[in-house]
DNA sequence: TATGAATGAGCATTCATTCAT
DNA sequence: GATGAATGAATGCTCATTCAT
């Protein structure tokens, strides 16, 4: 009989990704030595290398806690809202409650997926669970043919997501985010008014 | 009298610049050696620290040189066409055209410019520059008043920019780039029409 | 009264011993870790560390057993058998029975003795034992002085170890067995013709 | 036109192998550190990886050199000499002279040999011509039919190299040179004797 | 100017050993 | 006795940068 039961382990390899997430995020993938990870959880360098056999597969847990989070917000914003109502909630949470996205890590992401095979398959099953979720809820709204006919709204969903992801960028150059956010709401209401069948 | 006119320097070094971005977005920033950029160009590596003082100085100007590309696409893209023709040009020819964005190196640059304050200001400043330009065409488009009243052009640039970033990142995940573009055209062509005021 | 006899302890050792052989012999000493041998023995690290202080101390006791039962292969083997059937017995049942020798673990045994001290004492106090058992075998024989009188017969003892060994090595390079069996029978045929006193 | 010829980096290259001989031999191989190596050369741990890839590496090539003198003092040893002449010669030349062989690296090299591919195959295509130099020799000098017809020289040939070899590894329990010689010399009058024809 | 050999700090990873339970 | 999580020193290898020529 184990004196630990997996539940510590488990326990423990969130604990990890915690502190991981802070120490990459605060200085990058490359920049970020195991050392610097151990240290700052309070763990040994050993101790690192039980729970996750390399650097990269610890980096790629926090890709994977990122996304679950990510399809988690959006599932959670959009949910019996309208469109605007949802779009303002998820920008918030996302950058409140999203580490990944709100700690500049998105870009280490994108950049270490457009070389590494396996993050950018999580990522491409991330995108296109989203587009489905997003392609659903405006399928939702769409049941009274509020929209355009000639819109296909999965090209929509996809425009929704990039916007998001575009913004977040922006969040780089603009430092005032609420800036940002008006300039979200902006193209929102731009882009649902765009969209909706004239009267 | 110099044997080396500044000319002549000038010239080594944008041959530099080229060479290096082609290694560089090959194989990323960090996975990029000084050495493979030597190799690449046929020059000696101490001839590359001639012209760079160091990595990250090479890399900063190839980020200078895409933005400076990025600007003149902008404005010859949009020059003299409607927003619609012009947005759709635009797409084709940054990605034809503009080396940092084509080839994958955006996100390198992204994550380095948020740990890099040098890179970073570049990129606000070419950022606020595009603002600049794109309001700068929006508001000849609405001369004639043709946007609703209640829209701030300036964020609207901004939504816009941010859109392209998007769809940029979107890349990433959807190998079919035809079908990226499908999706800038219809959320394009949303955001106009939402835009326009009502006739 | 202990709840533990000695007895259950050298058991307990003896297992670890043949265990860890198969281990050290599969991988060689330094590409087999403990934890390698804790695994394929099916107790924990820490349980080896009860019987065995370090690994070299276990490496050692492997080293021991495999001199006992070289011994007592060459005590077997030649015992009431003339030379050249002795030779012959001996052979086989070292490649067949002894696991040290059969399983390329003689030269990491040698390699590690040439620096460490303890081990190169156990194995000179086994190669003196064996030189003893030659010579006596060497000696009963000669009671009807069959060998030259010329002939050192200690030398010849340790000619023979050393030709048995080289054979082991050459088991190395000759993937063949049978090839280096008839060489070693061959050049055992004429040592002893060409010791024996001429008729 | 380079600076440096092609001589230099052979040049290097051979202080850099006589120099990790030394250490390798003095510490064994897994004990041996580039750092150790490196330091003793009076070079930098990189330079030493600008001539030689890997360990491994290095580590055969001081194989190959090695290989290389034992041919080397095999032919000129026994040219132009009797049997037993040649092999009291090769004896002293190969301890004085072969560093591989003197300096007990002839078990890091089996035992690495057992595990490694490379030098496995390395070890065998020299012994392959060991054997072919010696039966070349053993040919020769039965012109006149001195030998027993029975006996196939080849295998004779191998026997002699692990007679050899035997005794090497003998030097690790016998520290007294000049009795493992009287041995050697010994065993070869007898192999020698039994192998001629009756006269 | 140009070269490329040399440097050495830095880093991911391993593993023998310890020790709290 | 037994366990296995934790430790941390050790090591092979890399690469940006320097500098003698």
């Amino acid at each position: 009989m184990p004196r630990v039961v997996p539940e510590y382990k488990e326990e423990a390899k969130e604990r990890i990704v915690k502190g991981a997430l802070e120490v990459f995020a605060a200085k990058g993938y490359h920049e970020t030595t195991m050392d610097d990870i151990a240290r700052d959880i309070g763990i040994s360098k050993g101790a690192l290398y039980l729970y996750f056999a390399s650097k990269e597969l610890l980096f790629m847990q926090i890709c994977k806690a990122g996304q679950a989070q990510f399809q988690n917000v959006l599932d959670e914003s959009f949910s019996k809202r309208d469109l605007l109502a949802g779009a303002d909630r998820f920008f918030d949470r996302m950058l409140d409650e999203n580490s990944v996205y709100s700690k500049g890590l998105l870009f280490e992401t994108l950049a270490e997926a457009s070389r590494n095979e396996e993050i950018r398959k999580l990522l491409q099953a991330s995108y296109e669970e989203a587009v489905d979720t997003l392609f659903g809820f405006l399928g939702e709204l769409n049941s009274k043919k509020i929209f355009r006919p000639d819109v296909d709204l999965r090209l929509m969903a996809r425009g929704l997501i990039a916007l998001y992801d575009g913004f977040v960028a922006s969040l780089l150059t603009t430092s005032d985010r609420s800036e940002v956010k008006k300039a979200w709401n902006t193209i929102m209401k731009s882009v649902i008014l765009g969209t909706l069948a004239k009267r």
